[in-house]
DNA sequence: TTCTTATTGAGAATATTTCTCAATTGAGCC
DNA sequence: GGCTCAATTGAGAAATATTCTCAATAAGAA
């Protein structure tokens, strides 16, 4: 994701890109991790420091109705994004390091049919997750995490 | 769920079955919707007007721990549960009027099994949930909401 | 009943999210 | 570069949601 193309697709509803939505795209872009609103307000202001909490708060909820990030559910005490790249993307999340893995082939289309016809319901989406111990994760004993996670 | 089944799991782990406990498993029983943490109160108190709230979401911890409930995901506003009946339940939530139906059969071995391989993951879970309008909600043109959800 | 301990309710304390509003700034146009 | 105007911002207040604290209560065993 490129300013560019953010810029574009703001234009394409007549909004404006502004500081701090360059800002906090750049702090998407630069991890691989969730994040919660409040880490990316903190991330965001090493970039700019005028940046207020109320604009992340703002911008996360544009971007995730451009669908550039999506609500990650490992924890429910706060609200967590991680970026989307991929169209029809879902997530495998690290429980450790907090990593965020992204696929696309979710091959529900069978189970969606099927449960279409047994429920009758007009199925509109789903949201699915994977979750577990990424290959460095695995390797390290039981320690302490190695990416700043699990701090809140 | 019945009362005597809570009890056995609770005292399996040396706990109790108490008012409030009972009260919250009563709220559950008698609904198919998915309930807010204050929502599950409101309707304890129907049954016993002493119970706090506190105890309401220590209870919700409880039966999530035991695997009776299970969050949901559709809003993030605040914490949602709806109860478990099947063992790997997944959920189908109606986004007109709340209803949960829940299914089983997920098939997702084999999805994970991929994963992991190309991954290097542990893949250690996944939560994965369907929403749509239900048969009722899908008749009715679009309304206000019948069962009383989207109040909040 | 009595004892022990888990649990409770109430309210305070925290944490999270939204709202308000005057001030700023981006973008189109000259 | 300036000008204009609407979108956007930051700050702090307000609203919500969740957890914590602690003395009082009640469940379960004997």
């Amino acid at each position: 994701m490129k300013a560019s193309d953010l810029k574009n697709a703001l234009h394409s509803q007549g909004l404006k890109l502004t500081r701090s939505r360059l800002a906090v795209l750049q702090v998407l872009a630069a991890t691989s991790e969730h994040l919660k609103v409040a880490e990316v307000h903190r991330r965001a202001r090493e970039i700019d420091g005028r940046i207020g909490l109320a604009s992340v708060y703002r911008t996360m909820e544009l971007l995730a109705r451009l669908r550039l990030v999506k609500h990650v559910h490992v924890e429910h005490r706060h609200r967590h994004y991680a970026r989307i790249r991929e169209h029809h993307g879902h997530h495998l999340v690290c429980n450790g390091c907090g990593l965020v893995v992204e696929f696309s082939d979710c091959q529900l289309e069978r189970l969606t049919r099927a449960l279409a016809r047994r429920t009758k319901f007009r199925i509109e989406g789903h949201c699915m997750e994977f979750f577990g111990q990424c290959r460095e994760c695995r390797r390290r004993p039981e320690a302490s995490s190695p990416r700043g996670r699990r701090k809140s």
